[in-house]
DNA sequence: GTGGTCTAGACCACA
DNA sequence: GTGGTCTAGACCACA
């Protein structure tokens, strides 16, 4: 089950929240194909936004083509955006946790961390690509694809 | 030089956008104490947003005691939110820097990465830290500070 | 300029009957790029519903990829529904006008006139397409398309 | 029999999408007084809707006074909307379906055959009347009858 | 019970 | 001034 959390002085409107943490539930698998998303009034209770403002988040969801609202019984996941290799067991992750744990321990913050990533992939997506690649695959090197507003 | 890029369908507010990519910049040391902000004008020919839209952010640093405006003199930096253990030739950023090849190299787009990273973040929040600190440090351990909304 | 009449006995969304007269507006060449629609006030002043039903109207119509919504500026066409053979001085419309006057002139209200279109509609789609082309032409004759819910 | 079709996208509640097409049904003289609706059980094997929606949409069209429900017998058309010159081999319906088969293959879609038709009422309502009439006929010419909304 | 529409109204973002 | 978000709340559609 998917728990939203709504940080209501950052900012970014509380429908588009809610939209990224279920994007963000799917591509993690936390969401599969067929799984019901909280319900508006399971939503309202967790976090004290408007059952309308849920709705919006919702139906953006469905005009992605990602989920499915069908009236009295719920609103379904449609589509996954699960990744080989971001499983819970992958060895990214694995390492990933490993680097956060130092970064932190480094003195980061969790912000510091989410620039330092944010810069890192702009770095590989200009010219780190070529450096890092031994051996080229299936990845469209023109087209980083439309990105997530992620620190801006 | 920031150069600012708003991204209008993202939803979140372009003064928002201005603020983020500020701090961003001068977490990563890319802004110093004492940098002149780029003028207003400078922001609209390069973002055609309007002027009024970079005022709102700079005032908004400037209540975050982050800079200074000086009338006819321009925006100036009066704080650094620099950390070390982030500098450009830091052995963190190398490494990230190698993860981050290698999770796009193994098919995962920019926004995979992020929901890895808030991922691993909220889990060395919640337990990692205890597993993976061998030696304690100074930072507070029950004050994340106020998170940026990096995923929401 | 579109002017929107709301049927409130209808038993269809007003935000759905706004979305259908634009489209009409755009196929019938009332509406062309870079028009503006009205806004949302002169919206209500003239059909008395509420500005966020308007909005949730356009806000459909530019995920439809019809207009795009400029914060301050208005609401503008952003693509062309026109189709060539649809214009004021086209025989076709000529010869509609003809069929239509003998038909209400027999003592057809505008609910019959609908449903024989409707069921002419049909009929060319499920059989009469062969009947009547003498000559192969570009249409599709598979795919009738996203039907509008025009009668039901 | 009349066979309903249900768009879920259309945003037309399903009931009232019942009620359009039986309302068509009875015009075309394709259901007559007497004919027997199809049962609730029938509609929904046919259209995945819920029992409830087809009763409401029956409920309707009896206080329209169109049919009669008959408890454990079935709903009855009471009442035709048959109007003479729409019969199947009247030469309205033969002029009409040539002049669908020129526009559909002039490339005119469907949505664009009916908007312009929808074109074509209004100008006849509002000032073709006259131009067209040759001959006075019994219509009241100032009461277009309640309007089904035909494109809103 | 669950989703969906609509309203009135406050307040914000942007030009 | 124009669009956009959010709320509270009424009421409807559907299962």
């Amino acid at each position: 089950m998917v728990d939203y959390r709504i940080d209501r002085r950052s900012g970014i409107p509380a429908y588009v929240q809610i939209v990224r943490q279920t994007e963000r539930a799917l591509r993690m698998g936390v969401l599969r194909v067929g799984d019901r998303l909280p319900t508006a009034r399971e939503v309202v209770a967790a976090t004290a936004i408007n059952p309308n403002t849920v709705f919006r988040a919702y139906r953006d969801l469905e005009q992605a083509g990602l989920v499915r609202s069908r009236r009295g019984l719920g609103t379904f996941v449609t589509r996954s955006l699960a990744r080989p290799g971001a499983e819970d067991d992958s060895p990214l992750r694995a390492d990933l946790a490993d680097w956060v744990a130092r970064a932190r321990s480094a003195g980061l913050e969790r912000d510091d961390v989410l620039a330092l990533v944010a810069v890192a992939l702009d770095a590989y997506e200009t010219h780190g690509r070529e450096r890092h690649e031994h051996e080229p695959h299936a990845q469209d090197p023109g087209d980083p694809g439309r990105r997530q507003e992620d620190d801006a």
